[in-house]
DNA sequence: CGTTCGATGCACT
DNA sequence: GTGCATCGAACGT
């Protein structure tokens, strides 16, 4: 079942928690591949120093300004691409983070995907269980780029589902990768969970 | 083990 | 011109 609207319309942390066990789907011309969310993190409201809002609407920013149940996607470090689930009303800027995913299909295009990075090249193909782990990484392994951006989570090519996976336990820590609003812990995390990104 | 650092593009000031 | 919601290799203990 694809979560509608609605879903994305509520409290940020709480579609945060909820999205942990749901299922990222990409059907692209190359094929479709799916992984289920195991890491995520909030950003939430202008008064939030690391969300894109902090310094209010710009072009860039746009999308968090928009409804709920789209993708918001942005590129980092000029090599990243990253996907957020747009939540809460229109003029509500705020958004969660899909860090991580556990590969359920499409495996092999993943991997050859990830491969085909620039510094992949002529490396051993990544592991099953890191294909998916760290927000870039996952969006090179399904395909998603910046033409996806504002791309409605709802139907379509690019779509959120539950498929009845339990999230097992959650944990919920600091924000990683951030230099300001490390205070809040807003990143939830499966418990243990082999693609979970950060240490090892 | 740990920490540092380069690659790379673009929105923002 | 600056600074990233990263990744992974290279170096130092």
């Amino acid at each position: 079942m694809i979560l509608p609207v609605d879903f994305y319309r509520r409290p940020t942390l709480e579609v945060t928690r909820e999205l942990l066990g749901k299922v990222l789907v990409y059907k692209a011309t190359q094929g479709m591949t799916a992984g289920a969310i195991v890491e995520v993190e909030a950003y939430i409201g202008e008064d939030d120093p690391a969300c894109h809002a902090a310094a209010g609407p710009t072009q860039r920013n746009a999308p968090l300004y928009g409804p709920p149940g789209r993708a918001y996607v942005y590129l980092n470090y000029g090599l990243h691409d990253m996907i957020n689930a747009v939540t809460e009303e229109a003029g509500h800027p705020a958004a969660v983070l899909i860090r991580a995913l556990e590969p359920l299909d499409g495996l092999a295009l993943m991997r050859a995907r990830r491969s085909q990075a620039p510094w992949r090249k002529g490396k051993p193909p990544v592991p099953d269980h890191e294909l998916c782990r760290g927000p870039g990484n996952l969006c090179r392994a399904m395909g998603i780029t910046l033409a996806d951006n504002l791309r409605p989570l709802t139907r379509g090519a690019l779509t959120i589902h539950d498929r009845g996976i339990a999230a097992g336990q959650i944990v919920w820590d600091s924000r990683i990768g951030i230099r300001v609003g490390t205070e809040q812990h807003w990143r939830a995390t499966v418990k243990g969970h082999r693609s979970v990104s950060g240490k090892k």
